[in-house]
RNA sequence: GCCCCGCUGGCGGAAUUGGUAGACGCGCCGGAUUCAAAAUCCGGUUCCUCACGGAGUGUCCGUUCGAGUCGGACGCGGGGCACCA
């Protein structure tokens, strides 16, 4: 018997589904459709291991859908612009076009060689013109229908390499590169405006439209785009004073109107216009400013930082109080892109008020009384008090609960006419501006004399201009610097013109291209008819560190582009499914730079690099990612036990939504199941081929057990699969083929229909092993496994007519009863107690109940 | 700092609605086979205890006849935080 060999057995199946073009694409209008999407990868040279569990799921989908009859869809590309191929020209002088398709290349035939049932002819590559042209004709219908515009914006600025970094480039607020303090600068820049669209988005996370969707991303969206009601309202200044822009009064935000008697001071956030104006004069105010511009632009950045303040000449006027003024003092903590860029300071309610107050000694009103706390005695201490409670120290608010004083501030200040209820979103327009060539061009014309105008449709798409790889070495966009392309004639007035050198952020390039796959045309992004046949995406499959940007940007441009014509769905992915990260060690070597796994060894206890010898820092454990370079090359793997081995070993043991930590102990096991497979099929099909395959006979107890663990085997594997718990599916193959290899009683017929169902089952996870058992049971020409349809279970045959329920006194396991599965509780009951083993813990004392849960369980309490 | 998630044997993990904790796999131990090894096959494997039995799902508290599962507090780890993709 020949041992199984998937060097040879895996290539030639493969060159069979491709010679056959088994995987392309069919719109059959008698078949339903399906569509299954794995999020594209970035085309960094090599798959790492995450990639093959990302695509081995949605292979498994697509496997089982075509089994089941549905026609599906497939497809496969590449999210090609990016900032690793610029930041690698700058390392190696070439060309990121050059690296990319290389590297594209490269991946491609690693991806093939994983035995993905993919439609290869619709490949795309974002970076293609034939992409990015669809993409700029995208950007300017938004354009048009409003939801693109040009505004001023914040970019982390490094002064000594005179270029802007990304939030990843800014290490401890220095750049990566020079170690330079990098600064905030303001730019011109583009934005969609998917606030606009934030009501809409907020609403289909919970009226159905996301049904398919796991509960904690939809409620990560929700807490991100953050609908919150509250107040706008005006402080005016006290003494009739006016800040040096001329206002009299200053605009705040508040979701705690109740909360406003226990105002203790007014915050303004360093960029707002009034602080601006008073920068303007007072050099200490400026450079306050500038300490808190060096903070970068990331939130969490902004939210750690200790909180600074500054206190400006000005003192504004309570609404309820008039003899009581509060100062105004500028924050680092207060943003001007939320609300209105000021807050009113309350330390008893709010921790960084509180911490805020306690640094600068400023009062500490408490305005809400916890239940059963003593108004007399109850003080804050070192933290804020943010839970329910009753209103007091509040005049006309007293005795009210938190939500009822909301409501009661609100009026009385829209009495007032102080201000008004109003709705606030945490959700930013979205800046897609980037400073950088290796993106698609924004089609923009700069015109001295007509302003901003749209590239005309005819002239798209703006293609990338040819830079010399030299030119990458040198910081900064080397957009700015190619004068050649910058120069163009205004399309609408004919003189001397400038192109847009900012190119479009990435995710704009995966914000749509699921569509593209779908219903992609040459002359347009989409042919709407074919996208109504195939979106939405059925089955999207991807990282759970997408779960709110990548996720929210495609919904944003599903609806824009639904509004400017091309889509008629708003709701681009009906289900979604997020995998646990990949997670691996991550290691440093003695100069601090990151160090790949592969080249380290562990060496009596001590991890050392392997061609070295010299010592290794072992870090935290991290999702793998290129720049920490903690990946896995699952080439090796696949190359020593197959690709079968790697996909099965992938989804085996860890539930696929969960983390899940590499180790190379394992694999092993996998390559040991498809050995065991191949040999009780190989082994059996010798002797078994001339059965005849009726499998309704010979009521013997070996062929009866065989066909019941067939039959619940296909039902589990189903339903399991069906739920993405690949996980399981695999633990009951293994029970399954522990069964069938020791049921040598069973009939021809029963262990035909046995290994039959086996390999349909196993087809999806390890399909050109299942070829190879296929071609072994079926006759000449019956065609390939994966197109055979899917096994069906008999229900007949899953049901069971005995049942073992455990028996416990006080709720401790003590003995077990078999009996009919519908047998009287009542004689569940007498049989339980009668139990040897029950007695022993039941005699001699009083039986205070009985509980029996038909099919489950039964409790005897006694005292 | 804020939002989300996770925590079960030596390890990955399993456990419909609260109902036998540890399925399945890895590892380990023992045996068979072998000149020997690898591979393969068979058996065992939560911990404590000779046993009877007891303890046990990150920690503490609670609800319940019964809690890995529900509620509260805490700890540790991971992901995201708008220019990494």
């Amino acid at each position: 018997m020949a041992r199984y060999n998937p060097k040879s057995v895996e290539p030639k199946w493969r060159d069979r589904w491709a010679a056959d073009d088994v995987f392309r694409t069919v719109e059959d209008a008698d078949k339903p459709k399906y569509y299954v999407l794995e999020m594209f990868p970035y085309p960094s040279g090599r798959i790492h291991i995450g990639h093959v569990r990302n695509y081995a799921m949605g292979d498994v989908i697509a496997r089982y859908k075509r089994a089941r009859g549905f026609s599906v869809l497939h497809p496969m590309g590449w999210d090609a612009f990016g900032m690793p191929a610029e930041n690698a020209a700058m390392q190696t002088g070439r060309h990121p076009a050059e690296l990319t398709y290389e590297n594209i290349d490269e991946m491609r035939g690693q991806l093939k060689r994983m035995g993905l049932s993919i439609d290869w002819s619709r490949e795309l590559a974002t970076c293609d013109p034939d992409y990015y042209r669809h993409q700029q004709k995208l950007f300017l219908d938004f354009w048009k229908a409003g939801l693109v515009e040009r505004r001023e914006s914040a970019v982390n600025w490094d002064p000594v390499d005179q270029t802007v970094l990304a939030n990843e480039q800014v290490i401890d607020g220095k750049g990566w590169r020079s170690g330079a303090v990098v600064e905030r600068r303001k730019l011109s820049q583009w934005f969609f405006r998917i606030t606009d669209m934030a009501e809409d988005l907020l609403a289909a996370l919970d009226d159905g439209r996301l049904d398919g969707w796991p509960d904690n991303v939809r409620l990560m969206q929700r807490n991100w785009i953050g609908k919150s009601k509250g107040l706008t309202m005006r402080f005016a200044f006290a003494e009739d004073a006016a800040a040096p822009n001329g206002a009299k009064e200053v605009e705040i935000y508040t979701t705690r109107p109740d909360t406003l008697f226990g105002a203790s001071f007014i915050v303004l956030a360093p960029d707002h216009p009034i602080t601006q104006s008073y920068a303007e004069r007072d050099p200490a105010l400026q450079a306050f400013i500038t300490e808190c511009d060096k903070i970068g632009t990331s939130e969490e950045a902004l939210e750690k930082a200790e909180k600074l303040g500054y206190e400006l000449p000005l003192k504004a006027v309570h609404p309820f109080k008039e003899d009581c003024t509060l100062p105004v003092v500028v924050a680092n903590f207060v943003l001007m892109q939320y609300g209105a860029g000021a807050i009113f300071g309350c330390p008893a309610g709010d921790q960084r008020d509180l911490d805020f107050a306690r640094k600068y000694d400023l009062d500490v009103i408490p305005v809400v009384l916890p239940p059963d706390a003593d108004p007399a005695t109850f003080a804050i201490e070192d933290e804020a008090y943010v839970g329910p409670g009753t209103l007091f120290n509040s005049e006309f608010l007293n005795g009210l609960s938190v939500e009822d004083g909301i409501a009661a501030a609100i009026s009385k200040i829209e009495e007032m006419g102080a201000g008004e209820a109003t709705t606030n979103y945490r959700l930013r327009d979205w800046g897609v501006s980037r400073q950088r060539y290796w993106g698609c061009p924004i089609p923009i014309i700069h015109c001295d004399t007509c302003g901003v105008v749209p590239v005309p449709d005819d002239q798209l798409p703006v293609e990338l201009p040819e830079v010399a790889a030299s030119e990458f070495q040198t910081p900064g966009n080397p957009l700015d610097r190619a004068e050649a392309w910058k120069r163009v004639i205004c399309p609408k007035c004919g003189r001397e013109a400038r192109r847009e050198t900012d190119t479009l952020d990435t995710f704009v390039d995966s914000s749509w291209y699921f569509a593209r796959f779908a219903a992609g045309v040459e002359d347009a992004p989409t042919d709407p008819a074919k996208a109504d046949y195939w979106l939405p995406v059925d089955q999207y499959i991807g990282g759970v560190e997408h779960a709110i940007l990548h996720l929210l940007y495609a919904r944003f441009f599903t609806r824009a582009m639904k509004k400017t014509g091309h889509l008629s769905v708003d709701e681009p992915f009906a289900n979604l499914f997020t995998q646990g990260m990949v997670v691996h060690e991550t290691y440093k070597d003695e100069n601090g730079e990151w160090v790949l796994p592969e080249d380290v060894e562990l060496k009596d206890g001590a991890h050392i690099h392997a061609a070295t010898g010299s010592a290794i820092t072992v870090g935290p454990i991290e999702k793998m990612s290129k720049s920490k370079r903690n990946v896995v090359a699952p080439e090796e793997i696949a190359e020593t036990y197959g690709a079968d081995a790697a996909r099965w070993f992938m989804l085996s043991d860890s539930p696929p939504e969960r983390d899940v930590e590499w180790t190379d102990a394992g694999v092993a096991g996998a390559w040991k199941l498809i050995n065991r497979i191949w040999e009780t099929v190989e082994g059996a099909a010798g002797g078994l081929k001339d059965g005849d395959p009726d499998p309704s006979t010979s009521p013997d107890d070996a062929t009866l057990s065989l066909r019941r663990a067939t039959h619940a085997a296909i039902d589990g594997v189903t339903s399991d699969i069906e739920g993405f718990r690949f996980n399981k599916a695999i633990a009951r193959l293994y029970e399954f083929l522990n069964l069938l290899r020791k049921s040598d009683g069973a009939d021809i017929a029963a262990q035909l229909e046995a290994l039959s169902a086996l390999t349909r089952l196993i087809a999806p996870f390890t399909p050109h092993l299942a070829e190879e058992c296929w071609a072994l049971l079926t006759e000449e020409g019956r065609g390939l496994v994966c197109d055979a349809p899917w096994p069906v279970a008999d229900p007949a045959l899953l049901k069971q007519d005995l049942i073992t329920l455990p028996v416990q006194v006080n709720g401790k396991r003590r003995s077990e009863i078999t009996a009919a599965i519908d047998l009287d509780p009542k004689e569940i009951e007498t049989l339980a107690l009668d139990e040897p083993d029950v007695k022993k813990f039941v005699d001699g004392k009083s039986i205070k109940k009985v509980i029996v849960v038909p099919g489950r369980i039964v409790n005897i309490v006694v005292a």
